[in-house]
DNA sequence: CCTAAACTGTCACCCCATGACACAAATATC
DNA sequence: GATATTTGTGTCATGGGGTGACAGTTTAGG
């Protein structure tokens, strides 16, 4: 009974009561019957209701911002955001059907959808310094369209995901965000 | 003392208190204090403490949609949306100090951030019929093309108007959203 | 002036979230 | 193996956002 394990058992639990049950409808009080723990404890486990669909932005945005840093220094900009989700598509195979649950829970939820774009914001932040050193001119210039390159990529990224959840899952994440950068520079 | 005037006189006096105090810190209790009316009269003018800060997205966005519906028809669609956007600079000029505080408020608080990220996707539904009017293909290629075009503008109109804030309201929004659609096509 | 609608405050309640505390279990140390 | 320490847990109390119900008051209209 490891502390991950927990917190796997309870994160199920919920995801499942979240599906069918509504996330708004489902109390923490359910949860923690359904797991078998004081609702108290559950907040030992997660921050908040939302985080148990919603995982931490940063842990992520690390990995997404050192893709980046790692493409070659003449590749083109737009070419190397496109890049820095290549570790997303690893983590939406990994379990589709969990992955599918989420973004159903997430897409037919208020709350849940902007605590998601935060996320961007919180990964444009990351990205800034990363995509403005491959731009020329100013700082102030570079600062700018850096923001507005990344927003319009994780722009993309947004809706090749819920396309692929309207597609339950039927076309690869890859093809559909390959697809999605293409648009922009039509 | 109509029902917009009292409306607005909570509005005036919890922005103040926000800007000063920050979001998270003032409670309704402090607005209603220091309105004079009860806490629960408060949510009798406002269904929630964050619709002080953000409108309604839906009667602008059916503003936003109706201006791109009336474009000319053989205008390019990027330019289309571009254009969709301008009545928004009037409401940006006609109280540059409460659009400054509002802008502001939200830009340190991540909840209501994100909240205003929400507005995209009610804005880009109702856009998205009227953009994807103006593609060519299948029906889906122009759904998913539609928004992500659409997506990519209100990038824009989000980098621009953060933009907007940080320069304290010394530059046009227009100026400034007029730069930030020509990167996307560079 | 009187009635009906609109508005208001108070009270009760639910839910999410957090801090404090006591207690049991697991682990470490000797 | 006995003891001490850490870790996890349930319970309780508190606070803030939000909603429904109800009674009293103000306002508008005839």
């Amino acid at each position: 009974m490891t502390r991950a394990s927990v917190r796997d058992q309870i994160a199920d639990r919920a995801l499942l009561l979240f599906d069918q049950n509504g996330f708004d409808e489902t109390t923490i009080d359910d949860i923690a019957l359904a797991v078998g723990i004081s609702s108290r404890s559950f907040f030992r486990y997660f921050p908040a209701k939302e985080d148990v669909v919603l995982n931490d932005p940063t842990p992520f945005g690390e990995i997404v911002r050192d893709t980046a840093a790692a493409r070659p220094a003449n590749e083109p900009v737009w070419a190397v955001l496109r890049r820095a989700f290549d570790p997303l598509h690893a983590t939406t195979v990994v379990d589709v059907t969990r992955g599918l649950r989420i973004m159903r829970i997430m897409m037919s939820t208020a709350s849940l959808r902007a605590r998601n774009l935060e996320k961007h914001i919180t990964w444009a932040a990351m990205l800034e310094p990363v995509i403005a050193a491959r731009l020329s001119g100013s700082d102030e210039s570079r600062r700018f369209r850096a923001q507005i390159l990344i927003h319009s990529a994780l722009a993309c990224l947004d809706v090749a995901l819920a396309e692929w959840t309207r597609r339950d899952g039927s076309t690869d994440v890859a093809t559909l965000l390959d697809e999605a950068f293409e648009i922009p520079n039509s």
